[in-house]
DNA sequence: CTGAAAGCGCTTACAG
DNA sequence: CTGAAAGCGCTTACAG
């Protein structure tokens, strides 16, 4: 029964095949009446024309990709942070009648595909500054967003949350609970990274309760699950002192209490956690986890949006980048320093 | 400077747009000569061929989309196993030269992309027999596998997990352990589900151990994070006098762990707990979860051949369902149940 | 308001 | 071993 055609519809109607265009893509000037028997034939044909010959003409291709490259092993597989913001890529892609590929790449990717495809845009999520994957991507000219990257070059789109900030709230709130020695779980803090932008906020909130900043509290260690549950030895090294830990990801958040707890350490009691992400098992945790919130599916909205500013040409060069607000979850995994509490 | 296209080539190479075609698909018969300077020119102008173009004309795209049902709000943003199922999906596709396309639906999508974008397969993931989205794709005439879906038809291409195994192995731990009344929290227990499956092999392990078997004790209601956690109320109804769980998803144990860590129920000196998937953030629960572990990255590699050698045409009959082997994998999340304990 | 025709970039018989 | 030509299914000037 082969793929029905333009030609089979022109052909039904008794029309051409030029009408039966302008009906599907209501161009040019068409009789009310043939816009129906057109309409009708296409229904009763199941008629859906082909992408392929569309894109042939059009060098679009309606389709952009999600590229995530992998950088260190296991750093993708362990986030759901990750399915989330896919999630709403898709959502607001489909919204907008396109279509995603997903699409894993490692550093010896070489991007052809974008030409072959003529994808018309790429997200790119989770990748660094300098990596080769990187200048690969800017060399494409295509229309491009970054979405959770580190990118300080300030041409480029991306969609961003306001770290600084979260970082801020995270630490002033554990120093409204008495804290003092406050130490960090930060990751690679690269210069006018996310990270280092949430040190900065952490930097800010020491400054404006005149605590001082002590280099030895900031660990950039990698943050993954496991890296967390190892730092629970660093953390309880008596000499430091430390009755806090703000960790810039729930899932080291998560590894760092499993690590405290087995060494029997409890929090919040004699330390208190908060994480970042508000992943959606926080709330389950034990204790839940006091955590900075983002919307991480309106983040996947916002960067489809961005996408298709550049696509259709409408680039408001006043945004390239789009800043989330974050907020703090206060949950059960904070409370009074150790000091405060057995002060009265 | 536009795409650069394959008359430029040959334009460039002194030959036709036939041997350079020839070349790059190495089909026809070539003088090795000719053969090197067609690379030669091919990778000076950075040529790639278009996919747009041969679409066209081999009605085949090298695209499958990955389509997740939107049944349920929340079930699938809710559980990081997609994203390791899509990750395997896309890994494995990458590996044989297909893009995979992300697809959600939702009850009233019609499927016409599949037509228009010439897809050459779908992996759809978590749908459940009798819904209108399956009928859609049955009609759809092409390549087709099931994935973490509850279908029946023998006929099927499907992964599968050995489901009914997977609930022996849990149970049987559990009465191991000297627990007699073991509740089940199954989800929807659908004739050749998933969830029948393995509260078949509860039935089994039950059986064998010549304990009793009361529906009082299974629970069929969605089993998502917040599901568990509201099950706490009657999995601690004195009159049950219930000492373990087995939870048929990771994500429920975790909200039932909670929910009975409010209650002030101690897991597992009070309760048992099993839960099933082995996601990777269950070691870092507290406690640690007994749980049943399955393979996810291997299910979508394996979904991916099962989707190729049908489009490939090398349609093994004998090998429609793939079953994956299970494991039970022990935590700190079970313990000798409490009458036992109390014995000697 | 409608239609004939060119062209998008490929591949594949077919002829030589 | 190589090339001219048809055709995949659309859309878009262009002419009427």
């Amino acid at each position: 029964m082969g793929k029905v055609t333009i030609k089979d519809v022109a052909k039904k109607a008794n029309v051409s095949v030029t009408t039966v265009s302008n009906v599907i893509n209501n161009s040019g000037r068409t009789s009310p009446d043939t816009i129906r028997k057109v309409k009708q034939v296409i229904e009763e044909l199941q008629f859906s024309p082909s992408a392929s010959a569309r894109n042939l003409r059009d060098k679009s291709s309606h389709l952009i990709a999600v590229v995530v490259p992998f950088l260190e092993k296991g750093r993708l597989q362990d986030n759901p942070f990750y399915w989330q913001l896919v999630l709403g890529i898709e959502e607001g892609a489909r919204n907008h009648q396109f279509h995603v590929i997903l699409l894993g790449v490692d550093e010896e990717e070489n991007f052809s595909f974008v030409s072959e495809r003529h994808l018309d845009g790429l997200i790119v999520v989770g990748t660094f500054e300098g990596t080769p994957i990187l200048k690969q991507i800017q060399a494409l000219d295509v229309p491009c967003v970054f979405m959770d990257s580190y990118m300080s070059e300030f041409n480029l789109y991306q969609v961003l949350l306001d770290d600084e900030m979260g970082g801020y709230l995270g630490t002033k709130h554990l120093i409204g609970l008495g804290h003092q020695r406050i130490a960090l779980l930060s990751g690679k803090l690269q210069q006018n990274g996310v990270n280092y932008k949430r040190w900065l906020g952490y930097r800010r909130a020491l400054e404006e309760a005149g605590l001082p900043y002590d280099p030895e509290l900031v660990r950039e260690e990698p943050v993954s699950t496991a890296g967390g549950y190892q730092a629970s030895q660093y953390i309880t090294d008596p000499r430091m002192n430390i009755t806090a830990v703000f960790v810039f990801s729930d899932v080291g958040a998560m590894g760092l209490i499993k690590g405290l707890h087995e060494l029997g350490v409890h929090v919040p009691r004699d330390i208190s956690i908060v994480g970042f992400d508000d992943l959606f098992y926080t709330d389950y945790m034990i204790p839940s986890l006091t955590t900075v919130n983002q919307d991480v599916i309106e983040r996947g909205n916002i960067a489809v949006r961005l996408l298709l500013d550049q696509i259709v040409g409408e680039s408001r060069d006043d945004a390239r980048k789009v800043v989330l607000p974050v907020s703090l979850k206060v949950r059960k995994s904070t409370g009074p320093a150790p000091n405060v509490q057995s002060a009265p």
